[in-house]
DNA sequence: CAAGTATCCCCCGAAGTGGGGGATTTATGA
DNA sequence: TCATAAATCCCCCACTTCGGGGGATACTTG
């Protein structure tokens, strides 16, 4: 039954690659791949028309590089999926894709039988990642475990962190503001830092916070 | 061989599934099971001398909860994984897990199969999840793709969530110090708020940064 | 008992904040 | 084509906050 397959699109520069994912999904029953572009401004055009249901993004292109097409191509086709499928495994890149819209994210080494897994499990609302991808992103939740910082500082730095001044910060806390000074000023000294930007930038460049 | 077994411990209250697992995972060839508790507080006294490698943790527990205790349980056995194994999937609990020190998150309804198989990931350094998991822990890197506020002004709020203030903001985008006041008061209109706080913690909420 | 933590107090000048009121230009869409 | 949104810049003003100094006291912990 062709209405039932899982329409994918398939955006991907290298050729070899383009053609191994298109055969290798094309051949496997339930899934069809619908269109396949070597750049995000090809699939532009025509993507709309394909209606994929699921779009494998490679993010090394050519031209409008995969991260800024994810905005885009969930303009053009907004019901579509976008897999990320690509070999570097940056955490920056990652998380960028991930809050551009991405709904997952394989590596190329994973194994083809976990790419067509893959691909049904967003489809389904799952969220795919490759192991060392979750790897990753738990690492991005783990708090150093030795911090320099006090809990109270810690604690402090976090409300910092969330906009609030002083006064406010004196307030939920049920301590005087002078107090909460001089637990900023303790950070700093402890942090090598003298504004608020600057504390911040450390201690999430050292996950204190 | 012994000595290459997988020493697991589990903390776990529920009698029948503290048993189940022990059985599950004594039986399996490559691990043992060292010690099972049913809280905390049992734990607590002797597990730093079962020198487990692998600590299955459940939230629910009476006296001292699961997230709680983990950093305890890493400061009395630091080189321990910690698998939280548990039936709730609240968001706030997980990401509290894994930036307590978790290692993976894994719900009860995951196959034996696959718990095994995980406590083997995070000794080898993996990251396992379960599916659900995985689905909102990425769902919770993504951006509300419908936001009220312009590119530049999700931009500049930002950066007021870095803790930077006008002048700073005003250098790094090479625009004057009045044209990001005027972004910033229509960011409080349009998010109905009128502090830097109130500013991030709806946009938050949102989804919006 | 020293070190760290948490609490509070003072002075000070410089800067930031938010509420008001505007303006212009460019682009987009109805 | 005309309205709307976006991005840029300008003024006035009261008030607060910020960060650098200088302290103090009390409690805990190694």
């Amino acid at each position: 039954m062709n209405t039932r397959n899982i329409k994918v699109s398939i955006i991907e520069d290298d050729e070899t690659i383009r053609h191994g994912y298109s055969f290798l999904i094309g051949e496997t029953e339930g899934y069809e791949v619908v269109s396949a572009y070597s750049s995000y401004e090809d699939a532009a055009r025509k993507i709309a028309l394909d209606k994929p249901e699921v779009i494998l993004l490679d993010i090394e292109l050519p031209g409008t590089n995969g991260i800024d097409a994810i905005p885009k191509l969930k303009k053009l086709v907004p019901q579509a999926y976008i897999l990320i499928l690509t070999v570097y495994e940056s955490e920056k890149q990652i998380f960028n894709a991930l809050s551009n819209g991405a709904s997952g994210y394989l590596t190329k080494n994973t194994p083809s039988a976990r790419i067509i897994e893959s691909i049904k499990e967003v489809k389904d609302g799952g969220g795919p990642m490759s192991i060392n991808i979750a790897k990753l992103v738990i690492r991005s939740f783990q708090k150093n475990q030795e911090s320099p910082l006090s809990k109270r500082e810690t604690q402090i730095l976090e409300m910092i962190r969330d906009g609030k001044n002083r006064t406010q910060i004196a307030r939920e806390l049920f301590i005087d503001p002078e107090t909460v000074r001089s637990h900023v000023k303790n950070i700093y000294v402890k942090l090598d830092v003298n504004s608020r930007a600057d504390a911040i930038k450390t201690a999430r460049e050292n996950k204190l916070i």
